[in-house]
RNA sequence: CGCGGGGUGGAGCAGCCUGGAAGCUCGUUGGGCUCAUAACCCAAAGGUCGUCGGUUCAAAUCCGGCCCCCGCAACCA
């Protein structure tokens, strides 16, 4: 019988450094649905890889003082080493400086632009002559280059767009009439009423302020920007050839079953890939799920603070498989899941050691105990067995029914109720009491090959999730692996063999505070090296500072001029009051001699209405006045900011009159 | 009134669509057991299901107002 193929893919992983577990999770997750549809009979393939492109990378390379090339060459191995680290069974890993992803990448540039649906236009916005970059007037500081701190000036840049709005109608109908497409299913009115349905924006799709990327071949000024780049990956992975000469596998695999990314890129996924198809006349992909995040407890992960947790630090003390189940079934379907190194002590423990280590060893112990390891069905069946039975062979098409729904954690936690139920089983029969009595022999040696069965089928749906895990257990009870479809019939354990009789121990429990202290080791390592590489950027910048100064991107050197066009008063803050429809927000009336100035701020979250009023602060008042959030702002509170981007205002040291000059 | 998600015993979550005895895991307390990794099994305590109001014989669940939290979008001059 010809196997149905299954193609899903993971998000491809920027390589701009080492993924920690949050970024982990993803590519576990996948290959825990790999695994199980490959155990369902599917012929799966499965895909990851790197996305290698892009400004973020050109700036890192040159400040490692290596090539781009170079620099994503180690990283990607980075990423490969840690995906291998986890066990994952990926088939494919793609990178987007592979040579037959760029030359597909150039083929469908350019038929995108034949056909029409790519047009050349222009990017509006302040340009930065000596930086080659444009910026959105946002994006300037102090009405400056952000790179450099020097003058920019309007100006187009020339760019591809590629027309969106040509296929909203039919992306919209294609998203009402397969509801299955966005997954969750509450993502789905986010992306339509935030995106569809007000109407799409061109999307630029060509850059030339920077070389990192694959040239567009017909206008080599260009390279081609990340989305269309990055996301073809899919297709091109699968040897995909936009003039007719794909390879047999890409008519196997694709249209992609599913696509497996993180929530903040759905938009992506959702829309614009499925637009490109569209005009490229290549079917959509049947599903995308946006999954929530894996998220530290305790405040954001940060090299600063030493608190980012890496898949291979859990990995040297937790093992492989508990990282694995970690992940897998602390993450919740829709919302974020939260990691910390107790949470991870409390689930190996609880779980792991107790419900099913300690199960498996006690099991296999007293079948050496009572019969040197062999264990025989004699039959002699009680009550209790059926619902042991029953609760033992249910468990398959529960754990189908949440795989369908891709409810990993809940389909786990299937197999862990199992586990748990044997545990029952046990005190329940007793089998201590039976081995005292002579004539109790024969029940007793059925109990064991009930719970020997029961593992067996446990141990055998554990086999996506945890691999390693599932072999250990079926190699200690000489249970031989069988077909999931299988494990609803109770009874296959072939009666007589012989277990393991040096049962190993599965998951040893671990002390809270041995681990705590590793974990103390780890942090204070990331801190050397965060303070090593904040040492260096110091020394650069020649400002040496003590304790722990942050560092900021030092920015190119200024004339006495430029600094006298800004002009910097004292101002008092006579009112204020939060700007509506904003969170971040402040509007003050500042008196600053005799004129009064209003000013927005975004301080709302370090400063309440209440607190400014009467402050003397610093004011730059010669900025040009724009609109924030609709309201007129017409100058700058100037205001300290730590790494943490807390903020304070700056106020004279002694009391000075409102409009006092600052030079 | 930009879009969306959430507020359920000490902690983390499920239940809400398709109203009808408040559930799971961990923790706590008491008991049982001794095969096992101080593990396993049983029991108990603990919740006005954010808040106010409405619909209903009946609301965690449906409807409306309000208060908090969190994403995204927009501006953090």
């Amino acid at each position: 019988m010809e196997k149905k193929p299954y193609y899903l893919t993971t998000a491809i992983a920027y390589t701009s450094g080492k993924p920690h577990i949050g970024n982990t999770y993803e590519i576990v997750l996948a290959d825990s649905i790999a695994r199980f549809k490959r155990q369902q009979g599917y012929d799966v393939r499965f895909q990851t890889g790197t996305d290698e492109h892009g400004q973020k990378v050109e700036l890192k390379a040159a400040e490692a003082g290596i090539t781009p090339k170079e620099f994503v060459d180690s990283v990607a191995g980075t990423i490969k080493d840690i995906w291998d680290l986890m066990n994952t069974s990926y088939d494919k890993f793609i990178r987007t400086t592979d040579g037959y992803h760029e030359k597909q990448i150039q083929k469908i540039f350019k038929k995108l632009y034949e056909k029409g649906d790519i047009y050349k236009g222009h990017y509006e916005g302040m340009y930065c002559t000596p930086c080659e970059s444009f910026f959105t007037k946002a994006q300037l500081v102090d009405g400056k280059c952000p790179d450099c701190g020097r003058e920019v000036h309007p100006a187009k840049e020339e760019a591809y767009f590629f027309k969106m709005s040509k296929y909203a109608d039919r992306l919209i109908e294609h998203i009402n009439t397969h509801p299955e497409f966005i997954q969750p299913e509450s993502r789905k009115n986010e992306m339509m009423n935030n995106f569809l349905l007000p109407g799409l924006q061109d999307l630029c799709v060509s850059r030339t302020s920077f070389k990192w990327g694959i040239p567009v071949d017909f206008d080599d000024k260009h390279v081609v920007y990340v989305w269309i780049d990055a996301l073809s990956n899919y297709i091109t992975g699968l040897g995909f050839d936009m003039d007719g000469n794909s390879d047999p596998m890409f008519d196997k695999y694709w249209p992609a079953d599913l696509h497996l990314i993180g929530k903040d890129i759905l938009r992506f996924h959702t829309i614009y890939w499925p637009i490109m198809l569209m005009a490229l006349d290549i079917p959509l992909p049947k599903q995308v799920f946006g999954h929530p995040w894996l998220l530290q407890g305790d405040g954001k992960m940060s090299k600063s603070k030493g608190n980012v947790i890496y898949a291979d630090d859990l990995v040297r003390m937790f093992g492989v498989d508990a990282v694995r189940y970690f992940v897998l079934h602390e993450m919740p379907f829709e919302n974020d899941g939260i990691i910390s190194w107790e949470l991870m002590i409390e689930r190996m423990n609880s779980d792991l050691a107790n419900t099913l280590g300690n199960l498996v060893n006690r099991t296999i112990s007293m079948s050496n105990k009572y019969f040197g390891g062999v264990v025989r069905n004699t039959g002699v069946k009680e009550a209790v067995d059926e619902d042991l039975a029953a609760v033992v062979t249910g468990a398959k098409d529960k754990v189908v029914n949440k795989m369908e729904k891709l409810r990993v954690a809940d389909a786990i936690t299937e197999i862990f109720t199992l586990f748990k139920r044997c545990n029952k089983y046990i005190d329940e029969t007793m089998p201590w009491a039976l081995a005292k009595d002579e004539a109790k022999k024969e029940r007793l040696e059925t109990v064991l090959y009930n719970l020997v069965e029961s593992i067996s089928i446990g141990a055998n749906l554990l086999k996506a999730f945890m691999p390693e895990t599932s072999e250990k257990i079926l190699a200690q009870l000489q249970a031989p692996e069988r077909e999931l479809d299988s494990l609803d019939t109770f009874g296959a354990y072939p009666s007589g063999s012989k277990v393991t009789d040096k049962p190993e121990i599965l998951f040893a429990r671990l002390d809270a505070e041995e681990v705590l202290k590793e974990v103390e080791k780890i942090a204070e390592a990331q801190l050397a090296q965060a303070g090593k590489a904040a040492g260096e950027q110091l020394a650069q910048a020649g400002e040496a500072k003590e304790d722990d100064g942050i560092e900021i991107e030092p920015k190119a050197e200024i004339t006495f001029e430029d600094f006298e066009k800004m002009q910097f008063q004292v101002g008092e803050i006579i009112a204020c009051e939060a700007v509506k429809k904003s969170k971040k927000l402040l509007c003050s009336q500042v008196k600053i001699g005799k004129e009064v100035k209003q000013i927005v701020s975004g301080i709302k979250a370090w400063y309440t209405p209440e607190d400014m009023v009467g402050k003397k602060v610093m004011v730059l008042v010669n900025l040009k006045p724009a609109k924030l959030a609709g309201v007129l702002s017409e100058g700058m509170l100037l205001c300290a900011e730590d790494a943490d981007g807390k903020l304070a205002l700056m106020t004279p040291e002694k009391d000075m009159p409102a409009g006092a000059e600052i030079c």
